[in-house]
DNA sequence: GTCTATAACGAGATAGAC
DNA sequence: GTCTATCTCGTTATAGAC
């Protein structure tokens, strides 16, 4: 908080911009980029949809902006779990944890939602897509990579290779959850997916407790 | 086709309702449901909007025949499969084949799209997405568990757990290749994800070729 | 079955006052 | 920055002629 606000005793002010974005986010997340409108966000935030061109002159814009900041967020999120997290599957276990916030929201991972409808989104849309899944490949890929050198991950093909599919599953599986209401739908999806990197005979066993293959 | 059609010597002649839905199921593929309009089906028909009122009152029945006629043809190929192949392995190999022939026709599972959709949707479609779902996971976890029990296969956790992840990971890696429009992207996350169930260990060898974690 | 015509509404967007 | 007013266009849907 700036020394501003705190002498004025004010609590800090939320800008507009953000607000509708926070709104935005939100309708995307659950109902598509071409599921709501201005009109939606105007009347959750309590103005008119002239108001809200003055913030984001058009549509697409406005989701180009979605996209940055939502990438932005994210990448703080691994950032701070770069730092504070040394092994590999507590990092992963960790970035699980940001797609289970989502879910237990009741939301779809904004980019996943954006990605169905790719084809309908502007170019720029379009752009920020690919950078934010690229980003989230790299950032497992290295992950992956350190854990199989280490010995905490166990698993075939090129650490790239299974980033995207790592992604691909914890999108899919959120996908599907949201069909049936039902955010364990989702965390077991993931507890198997976590599990199935795993090198360690413990953790390593399936959700009957039986033991999974191990090193011979 | 029918005995009077061979004499006639014409055409089989494909009914308009079903050209309707092939040209909408085509739209929402690539478009969602939201993303397309009667205007644009009229179009590519050569028709007015009008007249496809005739065969689909409303938007919402047509979504929901969609559905229902993908689920159809989509249950009858899966007979086939199970008629035709007696190896688990083959039987997958040939459901992932599915996905790919999806992909290959620059498209998203219809189902797969209409679940991003999900909260906009009919009730009626809503009902229908489940049920497709639901068949595919009931015949998957057939497949996965005889496949285990005769050593085809070896996982972790129940079969209906991973008839779920499997079908979230195919989901997931569609609906991310088509922002790289890069059908090879898909195809190597499902061969990926194929040999992970794999106990074979010829086949179990990740795509750089080293050997996968083998039985004791 | 398909057409013309039109209703009824909601979308994104802009002009200009305050 | 936010408002009122308005524009233009696209959407689903219906009535009624052919």
């Amino acid at each position: 908080m700036s020394l501003k606000k705190v002498i004025s005793g004010k609590a800090p002010a939320v800008p507009v911009a953000q607000q509708i974005l926070d709104i935005a986010e939100q309708l995307a997340q659950t109902r598509g980029f071409n599921g709501f409108s201005y009109a939606d966000i105007a009347e959750v935030l309590g103005v008119t949809k002239a108001s809200l061109h003055y913030h984001f002159p058009s549509k697409a814009e406005l989701g180009r902006a979605l996209i940055e900041r939502y990438h932005l967020t994210f990448g703080k999120a691994l950032d701070a779990i770069e730092r504070r997290t040394p092994r590999g599957r507590d990092k992963l276990a960790r970035y699980v944890a940001l797609y289970d916030s989502v879910m237990r929201n009741n939301r779809m991972c904004l980019c996943g939602m954006l990605a169905a409808e790719y084809a309908t989104l502007p170019e720029a849309m379009q752009e920020e897509l690919r950078r934010f899944f690229d980003a989230n490949e790299v950032w497992l890929a290295a992950v992956l990579d350190d854990g199989r050198r280490n010995g905490e991950f166990r698993f075939g093909g090129t650490a790239k290779q299974r980033a995207r599919n790592l992604v691909g599953a914890l999108e899919g599986a959120m996908l599907i959850a949201r069909a049936y209401d039902d955010g364990r739908r989702f965390q077991s999806a993931a507890k198997q997916i976590l599990a199935d990197l795993n090198a360690d005979p413990v953790a390593a066993r399936g959700t009957n407790g039986e033991v999974m293959v191990l090193p011979p």
